[in-house]
RNA sequence: GUAUCUGUAGCUCAGUCGGAUAGAGCAACGGCCUUCUAAGCCGUGGGUCGGGGGUUCGAAUCCCUUCAGAUACACCA
């Protein structure tokens, strides 16, 4: 049973004129209980009916009184406002009864019908470090992921690597210089990085660097085999320090289909454009103008005939479609790109493809450090590794201090340190700029990942230490208290944020959802016994407590965040 | 210069399609472990919602304007 629909419905019945839907819209969930459950204000109605609100209102309550439903306790005008006070029992068994019935199916829903969603996230750039900068989009496109395959689409992960370019011109030529086969079996990244960095200081003095790296870059493209040997090799490597760090992060990825995919599909992109007649030169380049959008012109072709970032993207695009039919497809790539989107979504639209309007580029803030911005060249960076190991030994101090009895710390260590980084990096919202802070993804107490983990390690405690696994024959109205309420109300908007979750494409509406789960439980835990109550009290509190740990896991789940039952 | 994004408590941020007294966490201070995990709970202090206009019964929320910060803007990706 839907509450608000039913409140809204009984609305109408009173309401002439004003359709259930008009009134389902403006009710309202007040702030505290006090006020009622469910609140209407009748401040719209006062110039149809041409009287003050007050009075409407408890004309509205009068009516309602004659003929009030059993899921309603009360209604009361206060001021303009009709407030309506659930029967709380009937709330309470309507809710956590659906949560016994479809446990971790709670909120899953159909409305995908199946239908694909292309999802582009982590795209990191080979031969260059896993860095906390490559974190957002990972951990968000994740949780995407997960939340599009729970409304019943069928995601598909797409890790868009930038695994071409003339980066890997610059690494053979310092490959070939300062580099050696057994530093690289060793280090990986981290010595491709430091011949990297060495030839950008070199080339500052000695220009001929440039030619050399520009000259294998060529041998790259025409498909000298020495030259090509040495990039599968870097990209071999580095894709071993991705996977480890996927792998740790529990980072699924359907499809490493990077930018080097697409070598052989753009001429075809290039080929369309020219017969549909959207190719026009200018500067010596080859452009799609866009001054009809007012954006500027999407670069196809450089003065030379090389491609361009956005020939590869449009190209991707027509692949996505062609090899996926996506219902969506969704970027999640930093907010630095929007104009590159923009433009990109518009060049489809005028090439004719309709589905440029199921692709959607979803910005984050940029992420950068206290002393400025990241800088591989600079060293200027926090590995990924790096700021795991740091988590994860910050964890384990937490948890010899706090409970060293602890069976098997090394693993939840593990999983409430990666909870902690991954639920930090979700905590607000995507657009928000970030400065990376230690204090802050080390601090685990308030709204944070180990907050929530450590709520659902307490239901679990609690489950465990009653014996109790079957919940029949509740006593519902023992749940009738503020704190219990508390904690049932969200209980029930838990679908409902899933989905708008989903609609904004943010995750914090589920991180913030599942703090504040955890605080209203917690609220309960200290004010309510549990496992000292009489037993038909003790049974009641156990449902609710079984609900919470049902739905705490169902979204950390979502948020690919491990729940231990101890910590 | 043009465009976009962001300005809410000391810090980091929420704030439903405009609605009742603007909420959390961190930091500070003060309480609560002989009771189910104190990674917890309770309390105190802290606000011209960047500024100024406007629309409205009602504005943090909508419109205009202005200031500040960030980012993008042609042959890198």
């Amino acid at each position: 049973m839907d509450f608000k629909q039913e409140i809204a419905k009984l609305l109408s019945t009173v309401l002439e004129g004003e359709s259930t839907e008009e009134i389902y819209s403006q009710l309202e969930l007040p702030k505290t209980s006090d006020m009622g459950d469910y609140a209407y204000p009748s401040f719209r109605l006062a110039k149809t009916l041409k009287k003050a609100p007050p009075v409407i209102a408890l004309e509205i309550v009068e009516k309602l009184n004659a003929n009030l439903p059993s899921f309603i306790k009360e209604v009361k005008a206060v001021a303009a406002y009709v407030n309506f006070y659930i029967n709380r029992a009937v709330y309470a068994e309507e809710i956590l009864g659906e949560v016994l019935k479809q446990k971790l199916d709670y909120g899953r829903s159909d409305m995908g019908g199946g239908r694909n969603v292309t999802i582009d996230y982590s795209s990191p750039n080979i031969a260059k470090p896993f860095h906390i900068g490559h974190l957002r989009s990972t951990v968000i496109g994740h949780t995407l992921y997960n939340i599009f395959n729970f409304l019943g689409y069928k995601s598909v992960g797409i890790n868009h690597l930038g695994d071409w370019g003339t980066q890997f011109g610059k690494l053979i030529t310092a490959y070939k210089k300062w580099g050696t086969k057994e530093a690289v079996e060793e280090k990986g990244i981290e010595e491709l990085t430091r011949i990297y960095v060495k030839f950008h200081d070199e080339a500052e003095t000695d220009k001929s660097l440039e030619d050399e790296a520009r000259a294998w870059m060529l041998k790259m493209q025409e498909g000298d085999e020495e030259a090509l040997a040495l990039w599968r090799w870097f990209y071999d490597i580095s894709l071993l320090e991705f996977d480890r760090v996927y792998k740790r992060l529990d980072i699924k990825i359907d499809n490493n289909t990077g930018e080097s995919f697409y070598n052989d599909k753009m001429d075809a992109v290039v080929e369309e454009l020219k017969a549909k007649d959207l190719l026009v030169e200018s500067n010596g380049a080859m452009v799609v103008d866009l001054s009809e959008f007012d954006m500027p012109p999407c670069l196809i072709l450089r003065s030379d005939g090389g491609t361009l970032y956005h020939t590869r993207d449009i190209a991707a695009a027509l692949y996505r479609k062609r090899t996926f039919d996506f219902a969506k497809s969704i970027y999640v790539v930093g907010l630095d790109q929007k104009l590159h989107f923009a433009q990109l979504f518009k060049v489809l639209e005028k090439m004719g493809y309709d589905f440029a309007s199921d692709m959607v580029h979803i910005p984050f803030g940029l992420v950068s450090m206290e002393e400025g911005k990241f800088s591989t060249r600079k060293g200027r960076v926090i590995r990924m590794e790096e700021l795991i190991e740091e988590t994860v030994n910050k964890t384990m101090e937490v948890i010899k201090a706090k409970n060293p009895d602890l069976p098997n710390k090394e693993q939840v260590a593990e999983e409430v340190g990666i909870g902690a980084i991954k639920f930090n990096d979700m905590f607000n919202s995507r657009i928000k700029d970030v400065v990376f802070s230690w204090e802050r993804v080390l601090n685990f107490e308030g709204e944070t990942g180990p907050y929530v983990q450590y709520t659902h390690a307490r239901t679990c405690s609690l489950l465990n230490k009653s014996g109790v696994t079957e919940f029949s024959g509740v006593d519902y109205e023992v749940l009738a208290d503020e704190a219990s309420l508390a904690v049932i109300k969200l209980i029930q908007t838990y679908p409902d944020k899933i989905k708008e979750a989903a609609a904004k494409f943010e995750p914090y509406i589920v991180t913030r959802h599942l703090v504040e789960l955890s605080q209203a439980f917690n609220k309960f835990y200290h004010e309510n016994a549990i496992l000292q109550s009489a037993d038909h009290v003790k049974l009641a509190r156990l449902t609710l407590v079984y609900a919470v740990q049902t739905i705490i896991k169902s979204g950390l789940n979502l948020l690919g965040i491990k729940a231990p039952e101890q910590m």
